[in-house]
DNA sequence: GCGTTATATTGACAGTGTCAATTTAAGCTC
DNA sequence: GAGCTTAAATTGACACTGTCAATATAACGC
């Protein structure tokens, strides 16, 4: 995604920058990726990035937009994997987001963070749109009958996975009732909402 | 449920505290509530809050703690003008949240910044009990008939309800669909989630 | 009234985001 | 290649921030 080896007085400082802020990131949460420490980690003045990010919100939305793009990614490779029946594959969505969520938690959180992010940023929203178009899509060709458009089915199951999910990642509630399995949990969940669309039990 | 008028220095300076942290969080979001600010606003030195609040991390769960409170009184009392046929009360309880959270989106978001909270903490979990525990009891004297135990009904109903909840708050996804009655996706949703559990259509 | 303790003040420290002025280097035109 | 223009990076400053230590002050129990 980003171009050559080293063609300015740093090389590419944006891709540098942005590697250093993943893994302040991963490590310290999204509270912890500061400006200057960024800088810092990829060795350049602590007023350096302004010339990529003009902003925190800018690079945070950055990031977030690169997030987006490869849970999309893990996610859908799953989805290549899976034979045809819909039920199937969207258990393997759930659990690939799931997993995904699991891995990078602090990741993950930032793509909810919409008061720290430019929710109108074009390519956040590009990269959001690499989700849930997919999603659509999967929906639509479905043998689901049900009179809630498909727009309202794929916002319910993106909506109980993201609401299950930091659930978890922030041990609320569900930890009390929870202690064992997690992954039947979501397991029910799915199931609950695939007889809420019409299909199967 | 806080003590009487003016005994120590200040009065008490807790509770003023709380009142200038909400006037900041409502009106700047979580990221701009500061110590500093909050002392500044109360008429106290920058350094007097440490006495109630040893941290900012304390002062902000503190905050959620009461936020959760908030939130159950208000949802609670919207249930008990409820007739008992048990899908109008979700309904209700939904509707509530989705109100509260349009109303106070700050505060609603805070309750799910769990990497800036302490999750541990006894008060913010008695306070998000006072939500759940309701929630369970609502669903556990159900028709509901399905082999789903009530937990993980009432953890679907939240997750759904949040994701949705957030989603809004954010113009993520549903603002592109849904121009006009967010009201009606909301409605469509908890009958999704009716359907699941095996209650109605 | 006196000591103890809770409460508030003051001052300091390192760190932050952002801006303005400046230097450095790359790219382009002739 | 020389010279100009512009992008990229540096430096220094400003007003903030959270947190800590040392100090002062007022309330309370006795």
């Amino acid at each position: 995604m980003q171009g050559s080896k080293t063609n300015y007085h740093h090389g590419n400082l944006r891709s540098a920058l942005i590697d250093a802020a993943f893994t302040i990131l991963d490590a310290e949460g999204v509270d912890a990726v500061s400006i200057r420490k960024v800088a810092r980690i990829a060795g350049v003045a602590h007023s350096a990035p302004v010339n990529h990010f003009k902003d925190k919100r800018t690079l945070l939305t950055a990031l977030a937009a690169d997030v987006f793009k490869d849970l999309a990614d893990a996610v859908l490779s799953t989805l290549d994997a899976a034979d045809g029946v819909l039920a199937r594959k969207i258990h393997l969505f759930s659990e690939a987001v799931m997993e995904f969520a699991l891995m990078y938690p602090h990741r993950y959180r930032l793509l909810w963070r919409g008061d720290s992010l430019l929710n109108e940023d074009e390519s956040l929203n590009q990269a959001m749109d690499s989700i849930y178009d997919p999603l659509i899509e999967m929906l639509s060709d479905s043998g689901a009958n049900v009179d809630e458009s498909t727009e309202s089915q794929a916002i319910a199951l993106w909506s109980l996975l993201h609401g299950y999910v930091i659930m978890r990642l922030d041990n609320i509630l569900v930890a009390k009732t929870d202690e064992s399995s997690g992954e039947d949990r979501l397991s029910a969940m799915i199931n609950l909402y695939l007889r809420g669309i019409g299909l199967s039990s």
